[in-house]
DNA sequence: TGTACATCAGTGAACGCGCGTTCACTGATGTAC
DNA sequence: TGTACATCAGTGAACGCGCGTTCACTGATGTAC
């Protein structure tokens, strides 16, 4: 048994970590294997003993942020989950819509770096991608108050501001209006914190 | 002079409303010149004699919705540029954010086929894309009563909640939670319409 | 402790394909006479 | 009206490159004895 089982593990898991930037910086088009190993310090031919495919790579990335770079992010913005409160979710909104991570092409939040390769991608890569959101509105849903029904709405608004917000902005190479786009769906998210009388 | 010049003319429209629908449904990177010339019933070379190059292409294909699909969508809708009020503005949402326009992949807004390719483009596509949101922005702001620092931070927020609402719905996979997402936007942006007190 | 061995992570050349772009050529068209 | 001509939109073969993937090979490692 040459190799221990970590090492293995170990290098897919620098593999990921290299491709996560990649991605987020370059999309998926952007990046080539060359370019992942290469950043990992190994050669092309590597690949193929850690992932079938580069777009299972791709899926692998997406679903790494929950747990790996975004987990810092929430760890950094005073995010507990096992505590949750309004307050809770305009901590989220904050940091989510903050104009540092609208600067972050690194480590951003994969919703915001990848949309329209996603959505053409395979069920796969998409169900990651839809794992990732899924998370964001439970935090949000359950940081709320009221009734029930009205919580999920205000939650997925709130998404919908959050990675439609950011999205928006990044493709604007106006940089005050794309602080401004963020900056209105800040406030936006952040209204939709307390409950109001709907039409 | 062989040839007229509006046969030129026309030969390039027919090029750009081909694109404007292969890009839509495929993105940039999956749509090929060949793809583009077969759908106007040309062949390759000729693509040249057109445009300077795909990425050209691109962003006049961008540009050419708000004139024309787009025209057609607002006149659909019963949207009078001339004639602004709140109750355009909804009815914009109710066209913008309804079903049909979430599973129009051939004639949908290209803000929300392409983010993530415009995110990396030129800078003549980015201002392309940045002209359409540009527009949205300014019938939302003119059709809104009320402070007008107000008006264009709520008419950024509903173009906000517009796009992004429909890309996120995009790209899950789970129908019944893209319908979600999308309601709950289209929600949250109609409750956008009347003023209320800010935090 | 030292040595032969089996395994398999990693190497790097090569394959195959798609596609953006170029180019020499064709032929349909409008103009000049 | 008819004919020769110049133009240039359109053709389709070819070029060149990048890149995902494959594959025969290498050599570092842990194990058996």
């Amino acid at each position: 048994m040459p190799y221990s089982t970590e090492h293995k593990q170990l290098t897919s898991a620098r593999i990921v970590e290299a491709a996560r930037i990649l991605f987020n910086r370059h999309g998926f088009n952007g990046v080539s294997i060359d370019m992942v190993m290469g950043e990992t310090g190994l050669t092309r031919g590597g690949f193929y003993n850690h992932f079938e495919s580069k777009e299972a790579l791709y899926s692998v990335a997406v679903k790494s942020f929950l747990s790996g770079r975004g987990a810092q992010w929430r760890a950094e913005a005073g995010i507990d989950p096992t505590r949750l409160s309004p307050e809770m979710a305009q901590a989220m909104l904050d940091s989510y819509l903050s104009p540092r991570h609208l600067e972050d092409l690194e480590s951003q939040c994969p919703m915001i770096a990848l949309p329209s390769d996603v959505a053409r991608a395979s069920s796969e890569v998409r169900s990651a991608y839809q794992d990732l959101l899924t998370a964001m509105v439970w935090l949000f849903e359950n940081s709320l108050e009221g009734d029930d029904k009205q919580c999920r709405e205000r939650a997925l608004a709130m998404a919908a501001l959050c990675v439609g917000g950011m999205v928006l902005a990044r493709t604007l190479p106006d940089f005050e209006l794309a602080q401004e786009v963020r900056a209105a769906a800040h406030l936006a998210a952040s209204n939709l914190k307390s409950v109001r009388d709907e039409s």
